[in-house]
DNA sequence: GTGAAAGCGCTAACAC
DNA sequence: GTGTTAGCGCTTTCAC
């Protein structure tokens, strides 16, 4: 019922392996004779079994490159990755790593300028949102390769799709769980980076936008920027909640959340302050164990891996592409009775 | 690098054929030749390349049997189901389902026996918890197919392993957010079914012992029955509201989660009364979104039966088996921020 | 510019 | 009981 590569060569009357090179834009076939069977191909929808086509490719794979940044997050994501891969190496698939710094655009650029020399079948990469970055990945997206970017996003870019969470619908999330637990009531102080990069500001937002719709009775009362700085997040959560009696929650949108932690427990307020932070790294799992966090949010990080690989794979091998350019993944809810399950 | 047939014909001196025949326990060899055989697989810990197996199955596909209860949750394991099959399909992978009624004991029977008679390579089972289904299941078994539960489960049987929620833990996670909500203070009523199978009752102890360790403020003091009947549920639930004014919480374990809402709506306690139940059909969703429900706990259904195919699929195909014999999904926690995110 | 042929790893029907 | 053969759908090399 399906037709196969043979069938649409007899309908053409040529050789199969003159359809192979219509099908993937090669040479050596005469306009005509392209158009003939462009044509056959188009009319029949034609889409190649891609259990034929890992075959023949087994012994000759494609190259997809995953460049990460070197952040917390990049083992669970890589994790997810590797678990994806585990499904499709036998399709003919190989995989090369590249990790850059975060703070360092420079060196990204130069993986990027390395890439686009090398012949890839697809790049995953968390990008620096950065022009130049978007510049590289466009040229690679135009020499054919696609892109896809995952867990940080350039959306002004040729990048096929963006892989992650949508950072300020967690950030609402936070707020209803925050409005909840202090039973619409109360003074909440935020604790976020200021850096872009993470979501750390959509974080805020979709946090601040809930509590002023729908708890008119919680204040936001002080926003503390970090810098993602260890000890300053400490002293300022410090001199803050020393200032000031009357702090019934915190909402932590960055990183450094153990020296929060550690400024509430200084002063022992672990019970009377409710703490709502994102992530599930093991210093934040302990914390949400002993109960001092009260909330963690997820942001699924294997399955962004994972899905990132697949999804780019189907672009690849059987030409489809994911319904949206933005493929959200899950918005986890984690509290000491389910974080150890996950 | 890694062994194919052919290697392992060449090493122990026979036809690759021959191989094939050993390695599906096949008659037509004598014992002599098929030990030799054997044992250089087994040294090699020879794995037969899944790609190569697909493209010499496609047009023979293996049947898969997909047995169902005809409950709210099957249209999203089905789904799920169906999202698998697509990446699977085209390892020459065909389903067949069948759906039985959950009262209807000899109806699931009967599928079984008529299952028992044909040519299986898996069989996905919500099973009814009875000795005939396990007896029945276990006959399958041991005539070689493997058979994976999902949803609900028969431990005490052959089946493979398990696919689900852990509905103790669940509850666990439902007491937990009650107690952070109601601020550990105030009084419970239960909403629950009595019938085993749905998991009801460890979604009720689990709830329980969360209470009772952890939020001792709590009285839980009311529990109710509902035998999943619709009217009796409101009418029972409306005559508890009407008999004491102290309610600050309710806890819906079981299916007619409308009714009980419709109760506390009819009385104007849904600002008053904090409630958590489970799963998320479309009438649950309505009534997070508009604010009557506070958390609703989901069972991941979509992943239960992705997940169900794809284990199959690993065992039929590559010969692994999961790591456990209980393969948990998650326990999502949704709240009218996140579940329309979904 | 086009076609022929071999091969990827495994299965199955059939001949010996 | 064992080996031969053909074939699954696609890719690639090479000869024409």
């Amino acid at each position: 019922m399906k037709a196969t590569s043979k069938q649409i060569a007899e309908m053409a009357g040529v050789h199969r392996s003159t359809v192979d090179k219509v099908l993937h834009g090669r040479e050596g076939v005469s306009d005509e004779v392209r158009a003939r069977v462009q044509k056959i191909i188009d009319e029949l929808d034609y889409q190649p079994n891609p259990i034929g086509k890992a075959l023949a490719r087994q012994n000759n794979p494609l190259i997809i490159a995953v460049l990460l940044l070197d952040v917390d997050a990049i083992d669970e994501i890589k994790s997810g990755i590797s678990d994806a891969y585990e499904e499709l190496k036998n399709f003919g698939l190989k995989l090369e790593y590249y990790v850059n710094n975060l703070d360092n655009r420079t060196e990204q650029l130069y993986s990027l300028r390395l890439l686009a020399k090398k012949k890839l079948a697809g790049l995953i990469i968390s990008p620096i949102r950065d022009p130049e970055i978007v510049k590289a990945i466009n040229s690679i997206v135009d020499a054919g390769t696609p892109v896809v970017t995952i867990n940080t996003d350039v959306p002004d870019s040729k990048r096929m799709c963006f892989i992650g969470q949508d950072a300020f619908s967690a950030g609402r999330v936070a707020g209803q769980l925050m409005g909840e637990i202090l039973g619409n009531r109360g003074k909440v102080a935020i604790i976020t980076s200021s850096a872009e990069l993470l979501g750390t500001l959509e974080r805020q937002q979709g946090f601040e936008a809930v509590i002023s719709d729908q708890f008119s009775r919680i204040q936001i009362v002080e926003i503390i920027e970090t810098h993602e700085q260890a000890l300053p997040t400490f002293q300022k959560t410090l001199a803050m909640l020393n200032s000031r009696d009357d702090i019934d929650g915190i909402y932590i949108t960055c990183g450094n959340v153990s020296e929060v932690c550690r400024a509430v427990r200084l002063l022992n307020k672990e019970q009377a302050i409710k703490i709502i932070s994102f992530d599930t790294y093991p210093e934040i799992v302990e914390l949400v164990k002993s109960g001092i966090i009260n909330f963690t949010i997820g942001q699924n990080l294997h399955a962004q891996g994972y899905r990132s690989l697949k999804v780019l794979f189907d672009r690849v091998f059987n030409n489809k592409e994911p319904d949206s350019a933005f493929v959200l993944t899950k918005i986890d809810i984690f509290l000491r009775e389910n974080i150890s399950l996950n």
